[in-house]
Order: structure tokens, then C-alpha cells, then sequence
DNA sequence: TGTACATCAGTGAACGCGCGTTCACTGATGTAC
DNA sequence: TGTACATCAGTGAACGCGCGTTCACTGATGTAC
């Protein structure tokens, strides 16, 4: 920690940190700038050296989110190795496995109200994110005979919706949460049956 | 609307409409107290006399909302009519037109943060509307050979899973939301892979 | 039917609060010569 | 190496705002006799 007195050093760092931290412990709404400013030790008027305002800290935050969403959606497909089916699945497990590691930025991308329009370097990185699935989504249809093959961006909507709703009401502790199962199992699951329902595994194993 | 001068007649009902409009155009941040008075005709002080704050009157639009979803998850399931697996799928699109019928309540409900332990009016009423589910759920299973049938609470939380993630990605307007298909059509096919997958319809059809 | 009175459901003024944002400022840092 | 100066990154005071909540109050309604 190199935080020296009138200069801080990295601020602007700091002040992302800190709004993930509120975020995640709060919820989106409990997010107050000055209060991101005073964690970082700072003047809430500090901040405007460096964001536009509130809704651009969270931005910045979403941002870093999805870079280091799709980092790992593309390190979980790696190219289709070692088979096309076991990096679709990895996939769907990275999804998860994000969220539990960094339920910060998963809340500022996916529940901040933070529009993926808000600037073309914000769409981009989060269509690099999904574009990982999708391609997964791909190789994978084309194992399926092509006259019954469902079109792979539905796939991919598919495993999105399910990882999602396993993260969303399953996850975390929001409403009754009294979870049956590990998520982690339960998404397991749930994806195995699915690729059962589409032909890709043996329906006996 | 029989609003009269100093007496409103029906401010408690009114108060939840305004919060349940609120929430569903700006979302549970959005929502304020004072606005929801304001939109009653009334002044804040006077939600005091129905509810004691603003938390509890979310919650009891919340409430309200998981009445109306008990109701209509348990006529989806009607007892399993006409088929245990209709009954099934039934109530997994009762929850995506529940959803997009009453997104306020939807809001209140899923997103507002509202504890479901709250009261144990509201405990009790989530229950029997996830009961609906579950009841589906088993006797679903028992078209499963014994040992390869896994638990029901499982399905059951597998379609609830798909569902919320379906409405929360594809159905309301939030992030890059350009839905590649319908809700409706995106949640109706996944559930029938997936039941595929669990062997409970031909593999051809 | 009329009157007295209790109860109920609102008012409106006031409170303290923390917010986001602006502004002129100042201390620290970096650079040219 | 030393000095002058530009630039940068903070301060702190101030603003207006709308919020949730409280309080003593008052107008409307319902009821007993």
C-alpha cells in the first residue's frame, strides 16, 4: 500500500475497489459515491478527477467485470480442447464459477442496471464474453444430425438462462435461499441433463 | 374511482398500485415513498396510518404478488391434469407469463431484496407457490425408473432456475438484451430438451 | 330524526440526513533551462 | 544542482435536493341514545 498524503497514488483504482466492495456487500442500490470516495480515504469532489459521476464509477466497475468475464469464458472453451462437449460445459461452469469469484463485478454487469450500450469499449468486451459460448455453442451443433439441429445461439441462450437462474436464486443469499443443492451441483446437473435432451450424451451413462 | 376529497377511501390499495408502478417502471431503486404518496394524491405522512414505512409496503406488494403466482402455478398444475408431464411444462410457462403479466409484483418479489422470512404470512404463501412446482416435480419422477429417477426438488429447481433466467435475461429490458428468440418459444424449447434429456419424451417427436 | 361525541384518516410543517455536484483553492509533483 | 513555473490531484466549503419520519392538528365519518 503506497497511499501517500495529499497525492493517494492510485485513485482511481482505489475507488473502483471500493465500489466493488459496496456493491457487493449491498446490493447495487446500497452504492453511494461518497461513500466508495471515503473508503478510498478521499473527498467525494476527488472523484470527479476521475469518473464522470456515479454511474460511470459503476461502469468502469462493470467494465473490468466483463474483461475479466471473458477471459475466462475463453480460457473454459480453449479452442474446443480436449472435445467440443466437455468445453461446452466448461463453459457453463465457468458462468458460475465467475460469479462466485467476483460477485462484485457480477453484480455491477448483470444487475446494476448498467446498459451494455453505455459505451462501445463496454459492448465490445461483453460480446467477446459471450462470443466464447457461442462458439462453443457451434462446434458443438454440429455433432447433432443437421436436419434435427436447433440453432446454436439457442444453446448457448439456453445454458446462459440456466447458469444465470442458478446464480441469481440459488447462489447468493437473496430471497428464501434455503438452496436444496449446491449450485454448483445443481448447475452440473441441469446442463448434463440438458446435453442428454439434445443427443450429446449417452442417455444410459 | 370513488377518491372523495379529505378521506380517500381506499389509500392502502392505491399506495401498493403506486409502488407496484413504480417498481416496475424504474425499478426497486427507483421507488420511493414520498413518490408513491404523491401518486395516491396523498401526503407521505399519511402511508403512515397503513403501513409502517416504505420497506413493509414492498412488502406487501410482494405479498400480494406471490398470492396471485400460488394461484396461478397451482391452476397450471391443476392436479396433474391432463398428463403429469403437461401439468410440468405447464407450470414452467406459468411462471414466464406470470412474469410479463405482472412485472411489478415480478420486481417486488425477485428483485426488491425483500426477505421471503420476513412474516410468516409471506413465508407461508411462497411456499405454496413453489409447492405447486414440487408437486409437479413428483409425480413427474415417478415416470422415471427408481434408480436412474434423481430427486424432484431437483427438477424442480433446474425449471425454476431456467425460468428466472430466461425473464431476467431475455424478457425484461436490462442489459444488452437484443433476445435472439422469444422468451416464450427460448424457455418452452429448453424445457423440452431437457425433459427429453431426463427420458420422458421420445427422442424423435 | 337530531345531537354529542369518539374514532378514524388525513394534513402540513418541521426535522435531520446524506446525497451528488460545483467551485475556487492549494499542496505536491514533474520539467525546462 | 537549483530555480521557476506549469500541471496535476487533491481539499473543503457550499449548494440545493428529496428523502423518510415525527408530530400536533383537523376534517370527515360512524355510532349511541
Amino acid at each position: 500500500m503506497v497511499k501517500r498524503g495529499y497525492h493517494h497514488g492510485n485513485l482511481r483504482e482505489a475507488l473502483v475497489a471500493g465500489c466493488l466492495s459496496l456493491i457487493e456487500k449491498r446490493g447495487p442500490t446500497g452504492f453511494t459515491l461518497s461513500e466508495a470516495a471515503r473508503e478510498a480515504g478521499v473527498t467525494p469532489a476527488a472523484v470527479y478527477r476521475h469518473f464522470e459521476g456515479r454511474e460511470d464509477l459503476i461502469a468502469e466497475a462493470a467494465f473490468q467485470g466483463y474483461e475479466i468475464f471473458a477471459d475466462l469464458m475463453e480460457e473454459a472453451y480453449a479452442d474446443g480442447k480436449p472435445t467440443d462437449l466437455a468445453a461446452f460445459e466448461a463453459t457453463g461452469r465457468a458462468y458460475l464459477s465467475f460469479a462466485n469469484a467476483y460477485p462484485g463485478h457480477y453484480v455491477a454487469m448483470f444487475e446494476s442496471g448498467v446498459s451494455i450500450q453505455r459505451s462501445p469499449a463496454l459492448h465490445a468486451v461483453a460480446t467477446r464474453a459471450m462470443g466464447a459460448l457461442e462458439r462453443a455453442a457451434v462446434a458443438l451443433s454440429e455433432h447433432i444430425p443437421a436436419e434435427k439441429r436447433p440453432p446454436p445461439q439457442m444453446f448457448a441462450a439456453h445454458i446462459w438462462a440456466l447458469s444465470h437462474g442458478v446464480v441469481e436464486l440459488f447462489s447468493r443469499g437473496s430471497p428464501g435461499t434455503k438452496s436444496p443443492f449446491p449450485p454448483e451441483d445443481l448447475l452440473e446437473s441441469g446442463i448434463g441433463i440438458y446435453l442428454r435432451g439434445l443427443g450429446l450424451v449417452a442417455p444410459d451413462e
